[in-house]
DNA sequence: TACAATCCCGACGAATTCACTCGGGATTGA
DNA sequence: TCAATCCCGAGTGAATTCGTCGGGATTGTA
C-alpha cells in the first residue's frame, strides 16, 4: 500500500489509520496486509501502538512484488504463468499455438510492473492538502517515460 | 479464431467444423463469432454451405483487435481503459497515484497484443497430423523477438 | 415446392472470483 | 487489569465467465 510508503521511517502505522486515509474497511485491509506480511514486504508489531511497517525502502520494492503477494503469480492465462512452481499445462498445449501470445503479454506486464517501484507511486511530501480537481502534472513527466522507456530500463 | 486463419481463402467454414476441430460447443462459438462479426473481423454467409470467413488477410489482423472485439476495451483497471469512449474516472482519481502504473501496464499489454497478428499464430500448413507431444519449434524463433523486440516494432 | 444445412438471437444457469463482513482470539504497552 | 492492536478462519453478495437451450430466419439443392 502506498500509504505505508508515505509512513516509511516514522514507525508502524495502525490499520485504523490507513483505513481512515484510504477509506476502506479495516477488516478488509487486514486480509491484504496478511498476504504482504507473509511475503515479507511488511512487518507487524502487536499490542497497543502496534501496526505495520515496510521492511525495505520503497525504492527497493518493485510493484510486481506487491501484486504477486496480493494476487498470486502473474498470468494472463493458465498456460502462461509467472511462477514455475504453479506451471500447469492446459490440455490443449500440443495443438494450441496461442501460448506464445500470452507469454509475451505476461512478459510485457511483468516488465511494466517490475520497472516501477513503490517510491514511484508515493506522492511527494506536502501535497496532501485540499486537493482540487485535476492534478496539473508537469507535462514533461509523462511523455519520456512511456512504454519503451519503462521496459528497456529494467 | 486461429482456425479461421487456417481456412483463409478456402471459402467459408461452418461452425460445426470449427467446433469439431477445437472441441468447443457449437452454441458457445456462435456467441463469440457474433462479436467478431459485429466488429467486422469476419463475414458470414447464411444458408446451406454457409459459414464464416475472415474479412482480411490474417497478417493484417492484430491480436488486439480480436481481443477488443471479444472482451471489450483493454483495461487492467477501470481508471486506465483503452477506449476513450468508456473512459470512466474512479472517484478516488484525485488522491490516487496508482493510475500511472495501470496506464503503463495497459500500454505494455496493448503493445504486445497489437505487435502480433493472427498470421503469427496460424500454424504452418502440413503440421496437422498425429501430433506427438512437444513441437520442436526452431530455436531461433523465440529469442530475438522477446519483450522489447515486440514493443519497439510497433 | 419441400427440406436440410446453416446462421441468428435472446434468455437462462452454474461455477468462480472479488471485495468485503463477522466474530472471536492472542499480544502487548500503560 | 484494560484497551489497543494484530491475527485468522469462515461466510456473504454481486459480478463475471463459460456454457446451454430453444426456436426463428436464410438459402442451396433435389
Amino acid at each position: 500500500m502506498v500509504q505505508l510508503g508515505r509512513h516509511f521511517g516514522t514507525g508502524p502505522a495502525s490499520l485504523a489509520e490507513i483505513a481512515a486515509e484510504e477509506d476502506l474497511p479495516r477488516a478488509y485491509l487486514e486480509q491484504l496486509v496478511i498476504s504482504l506480511r507473509d511475503a515479507g514486504l511488511v512487518a507487524s508489531t502487536r499490542g497497543a501502538h502496534g501496526g505495520y511497517e515496510l521492511t525495505r525502502n520503497p525504492a527497493e520494492i518493485r510493484m510486481g512484488e506487491i501484486l504477486r503477494a496480493l494476487e498470486g503469480p502473474i498470468a494472463p492465462m493458465i498456460c502462461a504463468t509467472d511462477d514455475p512452481e504453479h506451471a500447469t499445462i492446459c490440455d490443449r498445449s500440443s495443438r494450441c499455438t496461442v501460448n506464445v501470445l500470452w507469454v509475451r503479454v505476461r512478459d510485457a506486464v511483468t516488465g511494466a510492473l517490475d520497472g516501477m517501484t513503490l517510491a514511484d507511486l508515493v506522492p511527494p511530501r506536502g501535497s496532501i492538502g485540499g486537493g482540487q480537481t485535476a492534478t496539473p502534472a508537469s507535462p514533461a513527466t509523462l511523455d519520456p517515460t512511456t512504454l519503451t522507456g519503462v521496459l528497456t530500463s529494467s
